[in-house]
DNA sequence: CGCTCTGTTGAGCTGTCTCAACGGCCGTGG
DNA sequence: CCACGGCCGTTGAGACAGCTCAACAGAGCG
């Protein structure tokens, strides 16, 4: 893609530094809020600018169940997630929940320009996150050319995930959209797996149920019969190996 | 909320004008590009800067069921709608269809920092749309900080809308979603609206049903049943008159 | 050890789909 | 001008996927 800002190479701006913004250590990396470069932000910034982005940062932890923020609040913070799952979802009048995300290691939450977040966030396990104000994350953006096209970016792949999830949920059986689902696990939890075939359910039956638009018992039976079929096996309810792979593919597809 | 980037009040940048980018003429207005500043976009330019953006871009129209772009195309394009129904969707292997949007007067297309859409659009009815070259687009996002701003709003409201499909598809019914769809048609008509309680159904049962992932009998049979409970009447099968305005509400949001 | 919570499985029910027929509208051609 | 054919929307009857209600087993925890 053209890149059109004429704005310097690399990560550009605070290399004029000496004077940086909030008077960090470069030295030390990897430092514990962004373990490994898994940030997805990470991509933007070289090791040496880095820290300047998480040292504006706030560590914060939440427990299996703890809500990071509901729909009508005020959209004050940006966040990135460290370790654990985070479910952002809407819910509607009558209690009703549509899961529209899961978050895991790396991922960014709380993107808006609006003044209210418009969805919320809850804790699917135990989970440790960065926080940063929303102002100053703004200035990092503008400090950090590149930090603010990889930001973009990242808008741009959570729009492309829901339209993915309105294309399962309007057009795939349960079977199909279980499939599909396994399939994105997998992708994305490919690059830190530590088995290449097994794929880590971090959320509740219930969790993906609400994701895919089923009941509970229909994510089990479904799960059951990708089993059955041979296309995959579940040595834990939390722990699905792939055995088949093209088949799980070409089940998530078809009609 | 509170503006971040330190930039001038109203358009900023281009009042400095004399020597405008293109070269236009700034008198004139209303121009045939953006009738009576309908584009979502123009909330961001005064009448004075307003040419500037739709000098740059070139119209075009398309028949009924031309195809604009599709998913996988190289993204050179971003266009706004000036009249007609613009159906954005995304096809599955085996043919189907997720429309994940309709687009109306003012109303936005093209946008993503991808170099492919990722989504196809076409013609729902005989449309004319502008267009402009990405690449001079983004040279107009730079000269105008408002501008980049309400087009950062405009890709907000997207995800929200995608969201919102995803918990129609979800979680309602087909008479539920037939309810939350006329009236988040009412809503989006209402600006230019000849009668107020008047919904125009300005595409195919077919296309409604691809976008409320249900079948075109359903459909039918959805309105039917709205119609017998008295809540709407369909005077012609591309019209509803709202009769019971709080009724048609409490069917879309309910379990 | 017993409690609760989560996940699985079974049986019957219901909403949506499938298949089919039919009527109205519109463009085409006699 | 009317007759015809194709397309679109509506309605009915039966099929089927997913839901509801219910029972039960295993894991986690006090």
């Amino acid at each position: 893609m053209k890149t059109r800002p004429p704005t310097a190479t690399e990560d550009s701006a605070a290399e004029t530094a000496g004077q940086f913004p909030f008077g960090i250590n470069v030295e030390g990396l990897p430092c514990i809020k962004c373990p490994a470069r898994t940030s997805d932000l990470c991509g933007a910034l070289s090791d040496k600018n880095l820290p300047a982005l998480f040292q504006a940062s706030t560590l914060i932890e939440l427990r299996k169940g703890e809500t990071l923020f509901l729909d009508d609040q005020p959209a004050q913070h940006i966040f990135n997630v460290i370790t654990g799952t985070i479910t952002v979802f809407r819910t509607g009048p009558s209690g009703q929940r549509q899961v529209v995300n899961f978050l895991f290691t790396g991922n960014l939450l709380g993107i808006t320009p609006e003044d209210h977040y418009g969805f919320s966030a809850e804790a699917c396990t135990t989970a440790i996150l960065c926080r940063w104000e929303r102002a100053k994350f703004e200035d990092l953006l503008i400090l950090f050319p590149n930090l603010d096209r990889q930001f973009r970016l990242i808008s741009s792949k959570v729009l492309a995930r829901s339209i993915d999830l309105a294309y399962s949920l309007g057009q795939l059986t349960a079977e199909q959209r279980l499939a599909a689902f396994i399939n994105q696990l997998h992708e994305r939890q490919s690059k830190m797996a530590s088995d290449p075939m097994t794929v880590l359910l971090t959320m509740s039956r219930a969790d993906m149920a609400d994701y895919l638009g089923l009941k509970v018992e229909t994510v089990s039976r479904a799960l059951s019969k990708l089993k059955v079929k041979g296309v995959i096996s579940l040595p834990a309810s939390d722990r699905v190996v792939i055995i088949d792979r093209d088949h799980l593919r070409r089940l998530s597809q078809s009609a």
